[in-house]
DNA sequence: ACTTAAACTGGC
DNA sequence: CCAGTTTAAGTT
């Protein structure tokens, strides 16, 4: 498409601002900038950001149109498809377009001007200071309000007191927008406005800073004399500048000037001697910053591939002459080798077709090897989107993507956005994942969002995972996505076989370590009898166990000590969640609530645990039954530091460490072959979390933590603790049958109705008060329904009630959910909730909808 | 998000 | 009648 791109004619801004609607500027002297390309507007008092995303032919009606600041880019940083992808994701998940590029472009591409205050050193006679020239504010009254405050010197209120001290506090100079966050109390312009005018404080603001880019100074030979006479003719007496000539000549004309006063051990003086003679020429040449350029590369052996792992490579492989590919599902045991799979679809993609391919892992720190493995295979070609990578490194990994001096991306979800250019595959690996699920605006799934752009880029997208998400499972049993299978281990050894222990039995018998009478009220049997026998025989044979105690840390259900009964929402089936104020059991999607039982409403037992178990506790617990052994604690609270993932799990590969416990972090990625015992404290605790894929996290983790082990020689064995042993989470985890727990939650989930078989949408209402929290989500509640009533009568509203975190950040939090059978509708509806309050501020209460949540928390 | 102006408070 | 605080409107 070619634009008029004439001087005066008006640009369409997509500002990163949580309004839902773009602006209109009048473009500079160099004509309308392309759509994608990133320009500095004002906007209000503020100098903002923002992406040309069209140019319109007439302006807003009767309104004023100031002409941009300045234009940020020689060429668009956004391309058409990664324009019309956000496009897609703004009207998807209802999020601003502004606010979608932004999180679809790296960091240092995004940042705004800033206001910057500082202290005026010898303040001069505020009676005769000139006045400070401020920004005009746009609107009117915009400069008036501040003109009394210059009136006398005495005059300084209690605010303007603050604000110079907030400034003295500081060494240098601050921005307005963080003294204003220091000192809490509300817009600081009036007295940052008085203060200037009275000499006591400058104003300035600091245009965003250009991207960095790193350079190197490089000495290149411009003029060839080859004639030896002329040589001696034009060097004279100028002996070191020869030989420097002469070295540059050897070194092919051109070398780092480091390398030339290093290497070549030449002054400075005589470089700028032969400069002065106009044979050489001294440039700044851009250097790429890759923290990755030491790591091994192309080194890996290449591995043949299996039988079964040949025929879905082929299959894969076939699909790329589709127009456009299906999405493909490789569903693989842990341990069969996806990754050889990925590895060698990617050379066939990039190396034989000259195509680039974007792999998305769930989260980059947690999986080294995997990133370890395409470097190692395609060496320089990869760039790795690591969450450490400075914002220089991200950006300079951004650009060689762009300009094809890389092909392959690999990165958390928002590689999904890397620039590059004849993508041919997507790979998402795990993509059952809930990481790949942003949770501040805007709320995109990074696996959906790999479906649709491979689709629309002509690129094959392939889902690998063990436990696939029931959505993807059943798009692929439906036929809309191919299914290939993996189903036995590259290495041809089975998967370990998984013990049972029934923890009601084990507390009757009273063969449990831990807990007992002596514990506040939930018997802390931690470890059964079989399951200290197991770990003892390992700590005598030298091996390792991996103990995983998968709980989360909030609110708990009540469960039945006798029969492993929990109390569930006669409406939701969602466990009803105890509080412990209130002394009352409630659900949260419907606030259906009861008070807290003394009985079990099954059995009778008045044994009922309102309370979880800890991992602190078991390791207590663990210690004292294991006096000898070393034992490591991996959660979050023990793994805050940037590198203390890879500390513990350094000494349990160096076998400093006999028993490791943790939660769900441990059970990923870890391939350790001396860890022949993993014990699931308690699998109860994840499957009854209020949360509709409960069930299916919970199979998940069982599944992956026992993929940990058996993967040597020694084998491997897995002890799961539960209450309830004939659940069928814990029956289709012992068999390692994905396919009857896909069948039996697929039917869980029909009535009431969740996702597969629905769509669903979740919306929270925030505010420091919690009255106002409630009424607001009843308020849009009520809305949505006499909204359904007249448009959507598929639709259906559940709720509100507190969210399961019912207070975070201070911030008292209400939800409701709403679901429909089509996406259209759930759309629809979303759409509508948000036009009705999602711009409008009502008070302090902040409306947020997420769609196709992952969690409701 | 952030600013500003208007509309309310509560002290006299 | 003010200073301070809450609420609503506007940003091109």
């Amino acid at each position: 498409m070619t634009e008029r791109l004439s001087p005066g004619d008006l640009i369409e801004v997509a500002l990163p601002l949580p309004l839902d609607q773009t602006f209109t500027y009048r473009a500079g002297p160099d004509g309308a900038p392309a759509v994608g390309t990133r320009v500095l507007v004002p906007f209000g008092r503020d100098e903002k950001v923002g992406w040309v995303v069209g140019h319109p032919d007439q302006g807003p009606r009767g309104r004023k149109v100031r002409p941009l600041l300045s234009v940020l880019d020689r060429e668009p940083t956004v391309s058409a498809e990664i324009l019309e992808l956000a496009r897609w994701m703004a009207a998807y998940y209802v999020a601003p377009l502004g606010i979608t590029l932004r999180a679809a472009s790296p960091a240092v591409l995004t940042d705004s001007s800033r206001h910057v205050l500082s202290l005026v050193e010898n303040p001069v006679d505020p009676g005769s200071a000139d006045r400070g020239e401020l920004p005009s504010g746009g609107g009117p009254g915009g400069v008036g309000a501040g003109e009394m405050a210059a009136g006398g010197a005495g005059g300084t209120t209690r605010r303007e007191a603050a604000v110079l001290e907030g400034l003295r506090a500081a060494a240098g100079p601050r921005s307005v927008r963080g003294l204003r966050k220091a000192l809490d109390m509300g817009s600081i312009w009036p007295e940052v406005r008085a203060l200037v005018a009275r000499g006591l404080i400058e104003h300035e603001v600091v245009p965003p800073a250009p991207p960095p880019v790193k350079t190197r100074r490089v000495v290149e030979v411009v003029d060839w004399v080859e004639d030896l006479q002329e040589l001696e003719a034009r060097f004279g007496r100028a002996r070191r500048q020869r030989e420097a000539y002469d070295w540059l000549a050897a070194a092919g004309g051109r070398a780092d000037l480091k390398a030339v006063l290093e290497t070549g051990g030449f002054s400075r003086a005589v470089i700028a001697g032969l400069e002065e003679r106009g044979l050489v020429t001294l440039r700044d040449e851009e250097v790429m910053r890759d923290p990755f350029r030491d790591q091994p590369t192309g080194e890996a052996p290449r591995f043949t591939p299996t039988p079964d792992q040949a025929r879905v490579l082929e299959g894969l492989v076939s699909l790329l002459d589709e127009d456009p590919p299906p999405p493909a599902l490789v569903h693989g045991i842990t341990g069969s080798g996806k990754t050889l799979v990925y590895i060698e679809l990617l050379r066939e993609v990039v190396l034989g077709r000259g195509r680039s391919a974007i792999v998305l892992v769930p989260e980059i720190s947690l999986t080294p090897q995997t990133t370890r493995r395409f470097r190692e295979q395609f060496g320089d070609l990869v760039a790795v989107l690591h969450s450490g990578l400075s914002d220089g490194e991200r950006y300079d990994a951004w650009r060689q993507l762009r300009s094809g001096e890389k092909r392959i991306a690999v990165g958390a979800r928002s590689a999904i956005f890397a620039p590059l250019p004849d993508l041919g595959a997507v790979i998402v690996d795990e993509e059952h994942e809930g990481t790949y699920k942003q949770s501040e605006a805007p709320r995109y799934h990074g696996r959906d969002l790999a479906v649709l752009r491979a689709v629309r880029a002509g690129a094959l997208c392939v889902l690998g995972s063990a436990t696939p998400s029931l959505e993807t499972w059943s798009n692929a049993r439906s036929g809309k996505y191919r299914h290939f299978s993996l189903p036995e281990r590259a290495t041809g050894q089975p998967l370990p076989p998984v013990r049972v222990v029934d923890l009601r039995e084990a507390r009757k018998t009273g063969s449990a370590a831990g807990g007992g009478p002596g514990g506040q009220g939930s018997r802390g049997s931690v470890l059964a009898q079989p399951l200290v026998e197991a770990v003892a025989d390992r700590l005598t044979r030298g091996e390792q166990a991996i103990l995983l105690l998968n709980r989360r840390g909030y609110s708990a259900f009540v469960q039945c000590q006798e029969c492993g009964d929990v109390r569930v929402c006669p409406h939701c089936s969602i466990s009803l969640t105890y509080h412990r104020v209130t002394s009352r059991v409630l659900c949260h999607h419907c606030r259906y609530e009861e008070p807290a039982p003394r009985r079990c409403e099954r059995c009778g037992s008045t044994d009922l645990s309102f309370r979880g178990l800890g991992t602190e506790q078991v390791e207590r617990v663990v210690s004292e039954t294991f006096p000898s052994a070393r034992v490591a604690r991996m959660d979050v609270d023990t793994t805050s530091g940037k590198w203390a993932h890879h500390e513990i799990l350094g000494r349990v590969e160096r076998k400093e460490v006999d028993i490791l416990l943790g939660t769900q972090m441990i059970a990923k990625g870890l391939d350790f072959h001396s860890v022949t015992l993993v014990g699931v404290i308690n699998a109860d605790v994840g499957i009854h979390l209020p949360d509709f894929r409960a069930s299916e996290r919970a199979y998940q983790l069982l599944s992956q933590v026992a993929g940990r082990t058996g993967r040597g020689a020694l084998g491997g064995e897995v002890i799961v603790q539960t209450s309830l042993p004939d659940h069928f989470v814990i029956r289709h985890a012992v068999d390692h049958d994905y396919e009857g727990f896909a069948r039996r939650e697929l039917s869980e989930r029909e009535d009431p109705p969740y996702p597969p078989h629905v769509r669903l949408a979740n919306v929270i209402l925030s505010s420091p008060e919690e009255e106002r929290a409630a009424k607001a989500a009843e308020a849009g509640a009520r809305w949505l329904r006499n909204w359904a009533t007249r448009h959507r009568p598929d639709l259906d509203v559940v709720g509100p009630a507190p969210s399961p975190i019912e207070r975070l950040h201070g911030r008292w939090r209400w939800h409701f959910l709403f679901r429909g059978a089509t996406p259209g509708t759930v759309g629809a509806a979303a759409r509508a909730l948000m036009d009705q309050y999602g711009g409008q501020s009502l008070g302090d209460v902040r409306v947020s909808l997420d769609r196709d949540p992952v969690a409701l928390l």
